[in-house]
DNA sequence: AAGTCACGCAACCGCTCGCGC
DNA sequence: GGCGCGAGCGGTTGCGTGACT
């Protein structure tokens, strides 16, 4: 379309608005209601576009606007709800009384972000940035015990899915679970329990045979995951949470599912993503929505396949050296 | 004291969506 | 159904300011 903006109309002001455009447009709408943006700043007297009065006003002018640092309860919020929704600035806002959508955008950006970053979170994904590791070691870890042989097109093309966040774990899992096990156990024995512990992750989504070559599908030998490691769900627990906040951003994630708006914009954020309904994730057994540990409860085979497609979402970064598994 | 740099935030830009004609 | 318009949203820009050299 290529609407012209708004302010190429001449004459109109631009910039930072004055303490006096700040007074005119505050009595203008506190007599009035701000009505139609267009012809506000006619009718107010202002030099400027409806479009920058409206911003003025929502960001800047509005009484209810809370000014100053953000809690730490409104931070934890903010992280929570951005796991969740994304960058939908104005559907965190709505859940954060007296902030603005650009407000909270500017604090994630100039904040949170970079605070995760140091952490090594990836604030997309809010995944352990597993990428920042010696991705060589841990793909040779995962795969490289494995015969080489097995390492053809297919394998190759199977290894694109290490580069999925969740698969990514599993790797770093399978490099722990090769230092633990006895080195002459039979390596296939390892892609079998990455390949359980995989399953265990994406719930009764059938995906094997995309991550697994057929040669890599043998029969467990053995089941035990422990191997003396935690393998608990709870390895999907953000790192930047810590055990005792993660109960803490749980609790609050089971109040905040509670909340019908809430659930009405999660549901329109999930969408296109095709998970079931985030009220189908059992309340008794919360879970954090963006881990690997998701439920995925779709009651359809459409909706299973749309959340597979995603999961497996196959891009290998350019940064990434595939000859150390070739 | 002057210059440089990094940071934070207000404001702008471009796009999409929804509605009325 | 197509079009124009208003409103809203998310990404980006640019300026002011403080820290540092």
């Amino acid at each position: 379309m290529g609407r012209a903006p708004c302010c190429n109309k001449n004459g109109l002001k631009k910039g930072p608005w004055t303490p006096e455009e700040d007074l005119m447009l505050t009595n203008y709408i506190q007599t009035h209601g701000p009505g139609n943006w267009r012809t506000l700043p006619k009718n107010a007297g202002l030099q400027r576009c409806g479009k920058s009065c409206r911003l003025r006003w929502t960001n800047y002018l509005r009484p209810d606007i809370k000014r100053g640092r953000f809690s730490f309860e409104e931070e934890e919020t903010i992280i929570q709800l951005h796991s969740v929704l994304g960058n939908k600035w104005s559907a965190i806002a709505a859940r954060l009384p007296g902030r603005t959508d650009n407000e909270i955008k500017n604090y994630w950006n100039t904040h949170i972000r970079k605070r995760l970053l140091r952490m090594g979170i990836d604030p997309v994904t809010h995944a352990p940035r597993l990428d920042l590791l010696d991705m060589s070691s841990i793909l040779r870890s995962a795969i490289g015990s494995v015969n080489p042989s097995f390492l053809n097109l297919q394998g190759l093309l199977s290894a694109q899915a290490l580069m999925n966040p969740e698969f990514l774990k599993l790797a770093a899992t399978a490099t722990l679970l090769s230092l633990k096990n006895d080195h002459n156990q039979n390596p296939l024995n390892l892609v079998s329990q990455v390949q359980q512990q995989f399953n265990n992750s994406v719930g009764n989504c059938q995906v094997q045979s995309q991550v697994f070559p057929n040669q890599f599908q043998t029969p467990t030998e053995s089941n035990n995951m422990n191997n003396g490691l935690s393998m608990s769900p709870d390895s999907s627990i953000p790192s930047y949470l810590g055990e005792h906040n993660y109960l803490n951003a749980q609790q609050n994630q089971v109040d905040l599912l509670q909340d019908p708006e809430l659930v009405h914009l999660l549901n329109s954020a999930n969408q296109n993503i095709g998970y079931d309904s985030v009220l189908s994730t059992p309340l008794s057994t919360p879970t954090p929505l963006n881990s690997s540990s998701t439920y995925v409860n779709s009651s359809t085979e459409e909706e299973r396949d749309t959340y597979c497609s995603d999961v497996f979402k196959l891009e290998i970064p350019e940064s990434l050296d595939i000859s150390d598994f070739l």
